[in-house]
RNA sequence: GCGGGAGUAGCUCAGUUGGUAGAGCACAACCUUGCCAAGGUUGGGGUCGCGGGUUCGAGUCCCGUCUCCCGCUCCA
């Protein structure tokens, strides 16, 4: 068969989600809210699946990083400390017109700053806006009145609820550093410029891992996370050809950040190579300003060597959305089956990630075959995710599983009934296998990890 | 926030000079077929993003508003 990748494919794919269910624009019959997006019934399991394979492999398949779910609200001194007011709190103003936005405290005499050339003629001068205060924080109020004693901040990223429990997570566990704390959460940011689907969202998740380190041990655990991380997202099937990583260097440094690299996937037409997953070398920032803020200690004791430190900070940080994005891009397929004169969509998703393992189908409603079917099916379903379905031709069954990533088929027919044998249908290489029925349960676990 | 484009059925769209909405696909039921989107019959679905105005009458003209896309600004 042949496969063609189209050179955007997030059009069809924005319109693949809504129409089966994976993603649904927020508040849609409100006309939508901006850039807020809500996961259907396949969008769920899909995503779970890619936080779940996250968990395992951070969490679950390592003794030296804990888990941990912290809460969004926080003490508002938190965001002081992490340097979120000050540091994302811009006063903005427009040129009425010139059509130029600009900061204010960047201004000089409160002048329009654009180039002569580009400004109308002298009668017209150009006319400021009053600067409105712009900050990326989502503020409510905690408590029954409204005041500005009361006011809180949804976070704008999980990784100071890590911080901040630095000692309870080291001393509850006995961990020693190195060591890590996992976790996966929501983060709210009011983006100027939201857009590209799920892509850049103002609420949205993210699976981050501080490594706490000695210092001078940093730049070591950070080579080892760059590499670790890459090979991750290669185990979920991203094509090795569509990532890369980009180094930020100099001013495109984060204020707490020594060294960072991104992981960016290929996303295809007008996107491109976009970030998924950030490695951050914060050094003592974060432990150091949560010190000087909250006036109580951080530091670790090392007791063999009886002495203490703060301890430098490894970070990885996923979004959890992103990768589902990149997940679905990187499914995508427009094929022309050999002898067919239709051709079909399908999600090469990987097998741990597809929504639904495997499909149930009934060849007929005639001759027992539904009750034979049925009875696979809820086999089946407390091992993994499974559908049933016995309407339409068996093509068109196959073509539905196929547009959602399911990885197998399994159909049931006349001779089914009679001598207990069942036809097994790939996704990826249409190959079929006849199999005891008795034997279903362990051809499939064989063949989906996870 | 600015400039440009767009908002009609689940999806993709068509709707001529304003006259009370269509197609393909999808979906549901039944018949047929019986392993890769076949065929047939029937059916459910839109008041045309929302609000207002002009008009005897507006999806079709005007104003406002919301949302999406592209560009700018911004982007820890």
């Amino acid at each position: 068969m042949a496969a063609s990748t189209q050179p955007d494919v997030m059009d069809k794919l924005v319109s693949l989600c809504k129409r089966r269910g994976f993603i649904f624009q927020s508040s849609e019959i409100y006309g939508g809210t901006g850039s807020v997006w809500d996961y259907g019934p396949l969008g769920v399991e899909l995503k779970k699946n890619m936080k779940d394979a996250w968990w395992k492999s951070m969490v679950r398949m390592r003794d030296d990083i804990e888990g941990l779910d912290a809460a969004i609200l926080m003490h508002p001194r938190t965001w002081e400390a992490s340097g979120h007011v000050a540091g994302f709190t811009d006063p903005l103003v427009d040129c009425k017109t010139c059509k130029g936005r600009f900061r204010a405290d960047r201004l000089e005499d409160a002048r329009c700053p654009q180039k002569p050339s580009k400004r109308p003629g002298e009668a017209e001068q150009c006319q400021l806006t009053e600067p409105r205060m712009f900050n990326l924080m989502f503020k409510t109020f905690m408590g029954p009145v409204e005041e500005s004693a009361s006011t809180v901040y949804l976070r704008p990223e999980t990784a100071q609820g890590i911080f901040v429990n630095f000692l309870n997570v080291q001393q509850s566990t006995r961990q020693k550093v190195p060591f890590g704390i996992a976790q996966i959460g929501k983060a709210f940011r009011n983006e100027i410029t939201p857009g590209n689907f799920i892509f850049r969202t103002r609420e949205f998740e993210q699976m981050e891992m501080q490594f706490f380190v000695e210092p001078g041990e940093d730049m070591k655990w950070f080579e080892y996370w760059k590499a670790e991380r890459m090979a991750w997202h290669q185990s979920l099937g991203l094509a090795p050809e569509r990532l890369n990583y980009h180094q930020h260097a100099g001013a495109e440094l984060a204020h707490y950040a020594r060294a960072a690299f991104d992981i960016e996937f290929d996303f295809g037409g007008t996107l491109g190579f976009q970030e998924i997953e950030g490695i951050h070398n914060r050094g003592d920032f974060d432990l150091g300003r949560h010190q000087e803020y909250s006036g109580k200690k951080l530091e670790y004791f090392d007791q063999p060597n009886n002495k203490r430190s703060l301890p430098y900070v490894i970070e990885t940080s996923v979004g959890a959305d992103r990768s589902t994005l990149a997940a679905l891009v990187n499914a995508y397929r427009e094929e022309t089956v050999e002898g067919e004169a239709e051709g079909r969509t399908v999600l090469r998703l990987h097998p741990s990630l597809a929504p639904i393992k495997t499909a149930v189908f009934a060849l007929t409603k005639k001759e027992g075959m539904p009750d034979m079917a049925h009875r696979i099916a809820g086999d089946l379903r407390p091992h993994f995710p499974v559908d049933y379905d016995e309407t339409g031709s068996i093509g068109k069954r196959y073509r539905r599983q196929d547009e959602v990533g399911t990885p197998f088929c399994v159909t049931v027919d006349t001779e089914s009934v009679k001598d207990g044998t069942v036809t097994v249908r790939d996704r990826d290489s249409l190959k079929q296998d006849r199999i005891s029925a008795d034997a279903l349960l362990g051809y499939l676990k064989e063949r989906l990890p996870g």
